[in-house]
DNA sequence: CCATAATATACGCATTGACAGATATGTCCA
DNA sequence: TGGACATATCTGTCAATGCGTATATTATGG
């Protein structure tokens, strides 16, 4: 399978990242396997919001979940056209420049390292990294 | 001033690019310097239409316009920071295997060699390259 | 100043997307 | 089987966006 499977069009992909809720679900995904309970925990915004945005990105094909018991994860799906893999290397890109994108990451270590300090991380699965992040 | 001004939020450039209509301005803008009457003409959609996409377009900082007597040309306006530069590259590069975007491109061209076959477009102020585009 | 041409903006309406809150689904455990 | 937990989906409301039509703006020529 070659990397520019089909020219897509590009107009949906733009639809799924124009929004800053989902710029900053993709940030935290992106590299490692992240389950919802931590998005919700670090984001500090409601579980179906979350959960919607979710729905979205994994509906443009951005993202991938896979389901652990009670527990869903989700993990980056590198788009099959290369155009559109470029869009989103850029998008990552831009991340590394952002105040806030580097903080949520910095809460996500956190809150990997010490889960106890939040409540509603018990007994939740620990974010697996499928590469190292800088940060 | 460097290529890499401020690290902006994409949300609102991923929303500007987020429609087919602005692409295929901006695959026509791209590279050359073009009249409102010749975008109405060829992808044949009426002038306000055509003008607001453009006016999202502009409050976006993609493009930027130039009154010339009656006529306004609009060109596209290189993004500040690296991040949306790289966005923009992708679009443009994922438009050379457009059939459609191809296809505009193409009708450009016969307006330009032949603004005579559109009636629209008598005396209007042929579009001017910046660089040579493939096709 | 008036008419006309090129383009932009305003208005009304339909669609879409975001949100909060309520509820449904799926899984584990007793 | 029933309850608790994690997550997804539904509902209603509101704001944003898209479109067509009408109108305003800017510039040119008489």
């Amino acid at each position: 399978m070659n990397s520019r499977a089909k020219p897509a069009d590009l107009a949906p992909l733009f639809r799924a990242l124009a929004d800053r809720t989902r710029l900053r679900l993709l940030n935290l995904i992106a590299g490692r396997e992240v389950c919802v309970c931590y998005l919700v925990e670090i984001l500090r915004q409601s579980q179906p919001k979350i959960s919607r945005h979710l729905a979205y990105l994994r509906n443009a094909g951005v993202v991938a979940a896979r389901r652990d018991g009670k527990w869903m994860h989700y993990r980056m799906e590198r788009p099959r056209d290369a155009a559109s893999a470029l869009v989103l290397d850029a998008a990552l890109e831009s991340f590394k420049l952002d105040r806030q994108m580097q903080s949520d990451l910095a809460c996500l270590s956190r809150a990997c390292c010490q889960p106890a300090r939040f409540v509603s991380l018990q007994g939740a699965p620990t974010p697996t990294r499928f590469k190292s992040t800088a940060a």
